[in-house]
RNA sequence: GGGCUCGUGGUCUAGCAGGUGAUGACGCCGCCUUCACGAGGCGGAGAUCAUGCGUUCGAAUCGCAUCGAGCCCA
């Protein structure tokens, strides 16, 4: 075994007093140079029970943020507390390199437009600034403590990870799982490119719901529809009413003529036409929003594209071919007024569905694209088959899943991501695909290796499109599990044990995740799905730059540590809901910080020297009070953790070393501390080994630290997770009794501004059992008496302890 | 318009397979420089668990309605 520790802990084994203050930052730095990483190996022939973590991939721009170091900690939690319980953790690290925004920053960064530069050039300007990013935020995971198996590190813009992508598509295309077709699909017409639902946000914005009217062909009369879209009367291809609406019954397949353009359009019947919106007749044109495509395919209407993919106007609209949609708007407004056709203008407030990288409304664009066949059914009897956690995150990816109107679009328009190993035989038209052996390969580089055979042709027309980068990311489970294609084996243990994610990516990540594992393996990729929440700024609303609410875990690992950022991660809330980002916690966990310090402090004045005894010497009654707490405390830490709920665990330690340990216990036991009373000892020592390996997941540098004192060396991170002893529950009754006495007591003084230390004439407890005094006149500085409940009166005020009485003279 | 989550002392928060003196933190008040700890110790005040109705012997916890907040989507 390779040695894990560069300092021993006989060092820290001399008799010694440990400084007053904690001084985070040398610890932590100590162990940051001391710890090998290589403990943190996955070790597949160990035998021991894998448990493989599909971690996040992050988008590297630099930035590891709140969130992400959140949901880190939550991996990190587990990725220790699962190595101490026995089983081999695989805590990979990928990156998810491809995209829009990297191409969009190097524009900026470098001044130019991607269309200055060869593909081949602007790729590698974005490959550039990728590996620093990543550089940046490999940095941060590890000042976070974060114990990653950086041997299993992967990068999505890779030889070998692009081979791997590749070749799913190759799989998936030839099982008949990815199509090419023309379809509507979302399309930005800034950024020039096809988008998927997911790519698809809604923003609130004004506009004008415009009441023009319509020409019926049998009678002459004029029908009045509203529309907020008048540039798309070029594309009007019918209208609609709803069936029941008897002020349009007469009208149903009828003709009617669309203004300034004149083509006649048939009016249909149909339940989703909405009677109170506008004058409950709708045009449909191909294509303004995605009803007008499920109408457009139910009614098999014909189709009239009037917007090209930069969003001009094209030949359809006769004189306004050209324009941008905006001024074509404007145009059709004025010349639909000028003709008396315009009736009125309603200001309205619309949700409007934009692009989420540039919020350019989006256009629904019919193309050639490629996609991948979604299987609903499928997906939604696999995401029963694994455990959500929190349970209701489940519920988001069925409702997404069923609003899913066509497949997911995985072409792309842009540079910095897959090439589709896809060329088209200049002859016959055929698709021809690359050879397995070709991969990774871009056809707009190289020539496929033999000849059309389709046609025998030799010429081929590349495929210019590139991939969605979820393709990229959708592998990750397959990736980590080592998933063959060719043999459909996986080299470790597959579905795998683990996928930790944000909830702001469910319909993405985790529903493309599910898809492609189906696709490609049959099965599921994770038992396990744990969702964490986003942070919130202290204001309580969504960090963003500008609300200015921002705070970067980087500042905080300055002020107060990587251990006090971790116990607020795991303490800031529920696991799963949304956690509130406060100074004050912060603060608070940092004063814990100092309080287990204090404690350590004080045990080694008394624990330095101490060699633990074979076998458990005979206890007393308080030692026994405070190891079957203990003992409680190892159950409900273990149970929380198996459950996810890491601020139950934290809480639970934090109260047990602050009100239990600390301010009952050490109180008592003080005096017999200081006359090194063999019992106490080894409470206190057993006490504080045992709460070293349950703070060893949540701030290792502290635990490593305190377990160095206590333990003949090795790291606690490689040591085991306590196993809960014997509840006593005897000595606990007996103990809580002596911690109520000793409280009574205290109370006593405080009321009548006593100092606590001062002695007091005597205390009398009345009881007709027998119990230990000792620790009682110790912490009280006062002559403790035991008397039966009969025994005659005394002077002196009478106290009820539970169902005791003690009378306290002065 | 639909779905999901939530509404607990001044602030934030746990509990929500029904029975607790409703958790903890921050803040607040009083006392204490007690020999581990003053970024501390000891003691204390402070909540009709959003509102209304219902189920139940019993509701913060279950159901319905209302009001309010946030998120996701159409």
């Amino acid at each position: 075994m390779t040695q894990i520790l560069k300092y021993h802990s006989h060092i820290n084994k001399q008799p010694m007093r440990l400084p007053k203050k904690y001084d985070y930052d040398t610890v932590e730095r100590k162990w940051l140079d001391a710890w090998d990483e290589s403990m943190y190996y996955f070790d597949h022939a160990s035998g021991k029970e894998q448990y493989i973590i599909d971690t996040p991939p992050p988008y590297p721009t630099g930035d590891f943020h709140i969130g992400n170091a959140l949901n880190w900690c939550y991996i990190d939690f587990l990725a220790r507390y699962k190595r101490m319980r026995g089983y081999e953790v695989m805590f990979p690290q990928g990156w998810d390199c491809h995209g829009l925004p990297t191409e969009v920053k190097v524009e900026e960064i470098h001044g130019i437009s991607r269309h200055q530069l060869s593909k081949h050039e602007f790729r590698a300007l974005c490959e550039e600034l990728t590996a620093r990013n990543i550089e940046q935020m490999r940095a941060m995971m590890k000042r976070l403590g974060i114990s990653i198996d950086w041997s299993h590190e992967y990068i999505t813009m890779d030889d070998s990870y692009m081979r791997y992508t590749q070749l799913s598509f190759l799989k998936m295309y030839k099982a008949g799982l990815i199509y090419q077709a023309e379809h509507p699909v979302n399309w930005c017409p800034r950024c020039e490119t096809a988008i998927a639902f997911a790519e698809v946000e809604y923003e609130d914005r004004d506009s004008y719901l415009n009441y023009i009217l319509f020409r019926r062909v049998d009678n002459g009369s004029y029908v009045e529809i509203a529309t907020t879209r008048p540039e798309l009367l070029a594309s009007c291809v019918a209208v609609a009413v709803h069936p029941d609406d008897d002020r349009y019954k007469d009208m149903i397949g009828s003709e009617l003529e669309v203004p300034l353009f004149g083509q006649r359009v048939r009016v249909y019947q149909d339940d989703a036409v909405d009677p109170e919106f506008g004058t409950g007749v709708v045009m449909i044109c191909t294509f303004g929003d995605r009803q007008d495509v499920r109408w457009w395919k139910q009614h098999d209407l014909p189709l009239r594209v009037s917007i090209d993919e930069r969003g001009r106007m094209t030949s359809i609209a006769g004189k306004y071919a050209g324009l941008d949609t905006l001024e074509c708007r404007k145009r059709i407004l004025s010349d639909l007024s000028d003709s008396d056709l315009l009736m009125r203008q309603e200001s309205i407030r619309q949700n409007v569905g934009v692009c989420w990288r540039c919020k350019t409304p989006i256009e629904i664009i019919s193309t050639r694209q490629w996609f991948v066949r979604v299987n609903k059914e499928e997906i939604l009897k696999a995401a029963k088959e694994i455990n959500w956690y929190p349970h209701h995150f489940r519920l988001r990816l069925e409702n997404w899943v069923q609003s899913m109107d066509w497949d997911w679009c995985i072409s792309r328009q842009r540079i910095f991501s897959v090439p589709i190993p896809v060329w088209y035989c200049k002859r016959c038209g055929a698709v021809k695909l690359a050879e397995e052996s070709q991969l990774p390969v871009d056809p707009v580089v190289k020539s496929p290796d033999t000849p059309c055979s389709n046609c025998g042709g030799t010429e081929f027309e590349p495929e210019h499109d590139v991939l969605d980068t979820w393709m990229d990311s959708s592998l990750t489970a397959l990736w980590t599990a080592g998933w063959h294609f060719d043999t459909c084996e996986a080299e470790f243990q597959f579905p795998v044990a683990l996928r930790p994610q944000g909830h702001d990516i469910i319909r993405t990540w985790a529903f493309y995740s599910i898809l492609r594992s189906l696709a490609l393996t049959r099965t599921i990729p994770w038992h396990n799905i744990l969702i964490n929440g986003m942070v919130l700024g202290e204001d309580g609303y969504k960090m963003s730059k500008s609300r200015h609410n921002t705070v970067s875990p980087d500042e905080v690992i300055q002020k107060y540590g990587a251990d006090v950022f971790r116990q607020w991660a795991a303490i800031g809330g529920a696991t799963g809901s949304d956690v509130q980002f406060r100074w004050k916690d912060i603060i608070a966990a940092s004063k814990f910080m100092q309080k287990l310090w204090s404690i350590l402090r004080f045990s080694m004045i008394h624990l330095a020297d101490y060699e633990p005894p074979a076998k458990e010497p005979e206890l007393e009654v308080v030692d026994r009070w405070l190891l079957s707490q203990l003992n409680r405390l190892v159950i409900t830490v273990t149970e929380a953790m198996d459950g996810y709920q890491f601020d139950e665990a934290m809480k639970s330690i934090r109260s047990f070393a602050w009100y239990v340990l600390a301010d009952d216990y050490i109180e008592l036991a003080k005096s017999r501390l200081y006359g090194r009373s063999p019992s106490a000892r080894y409470a206190l020592y057993q006490t504080l080994k045992t709460l070293s390996l349950m703070l060893a997941p949540f701030i290792p540098f502290f635990a490593e630290e305190m377990y160095s004192y206590l333990s003949e060396g090795g790291s606690v991170h490689m040591a085991k997770w306590p196993q809960p002893g014997k509840i006593d529950t005897d000595a606990e009754a007996e103990g809580e009794l002596i911690a109520a006495i000793v409280r009574a007591v205290r109370r006593y003084k405080s009321e009548r501004g006593i100092p606590l230390n001062a002695a007091l004439k005597r205390i009398v407890i009345l009881s007709d059992t027998d119990m230990s005094t000792g620790d009682i006149a110790n912490a009280t500085a006062t002559t403790v008496e035991l008397k039966n409940n009969d025994a005659g009166t005394y002077e002196g005020t009478v106290i009820d302890v539970k169902e005791l009485r003690i009378i306290i003279e002065e």
